[in-house]
DNA sequence: CAGAATCCAGCTCGATACTG
DNA sequence: CAGTATCGAGCTGGATTCTG
């Protein structure tokens, strides 16, 4: 935790927002989720089935920090075998719409990232 | 690794190029970097001190991906204790532009955030 | 169906020490 | 100054099992 005093020459200093935001969509599943929520409420095993790769424990755990946020919303239906639907909140689809431009950033200029790193690994032979 | 077989349904596939930006951004040093270096160049041990929390490992880490990603660039000053100063690139330029977006977001809601923590950590009692 | 609990392998990250 | 190398604690996250 440390203090947080006032150091000065600190730009980023652990408290700010952008901190706290930052541990929060600096979560690929959390992001995920949310982009997938953007369309429609999903139900958990089915959000399960759309995000290739998340586990069950990530999946809830994710969604009980977003929930926790405000950013998602729960919704538990009394059907036999449960239902629980997820949907995004007002706020979580404000955050969403960012979020969309850095999905849109991703797909505009991936293929620069990628030539960029394989000009960079074929630079420095050696390492490894 | 595991196969990336296309499965037909999932929304988000493993290997989109999103999930390749996400590993990247999703990496809370990685933005704050970003957003320093958007003001201008910096050296290695001015980004040490001006990013509260951070070690000397990760800054070497993160700077050395976002370098091999093409967002920042890295130049080694010939001075007798070497200077070596990271600037933001074009490219990286763009990226930082729209985690802009995100930081405007957390500061105008990071309130409804922490209010929304407060609400659902008071309402489920017991839990712990 | 929706989740909680447990176990544990593996990666992250900080601390420390050393180099060019 | 700007790193690299190494070690170890701790957190992350997957697999599995169990419950309402």
């Amino acid at each position: 935790m440390k203090s947080t005093t006032t150091k000065g020459s600190n730009a980023y200093a652990a408290a700010c927002p952008t901190r706290v935001v930052l541990d929060r969509i600096a979560d690929k599943w959390a992001v995920l989720i949310l982009g997938l929520l953007q369309e429609e409420p999903i139900r958990f095993n089915r959000l399960r089935k759309q995000i290739e790769g998340i586990s069950q424990k990530m999946l809830s755990q994710t969604l009980k920090k977003l929930e926790r946020d405000g950013l998602v919303g729960r919704k538990a239906i009394p059907t036999v075998p449960v239902t629980v639907e997820y949907s995004i909140t007002p706020l979580g689809r404000t955050l969403s719409a960012m979020l969309d431009g850095l999905r849109v950033w991703a797909e505009t200029h991936i293929e620069k990232v990628l030539i960029a790193q394989k000009r960079y690994d074929s630079g420095s032979r050696g390492s490894r």
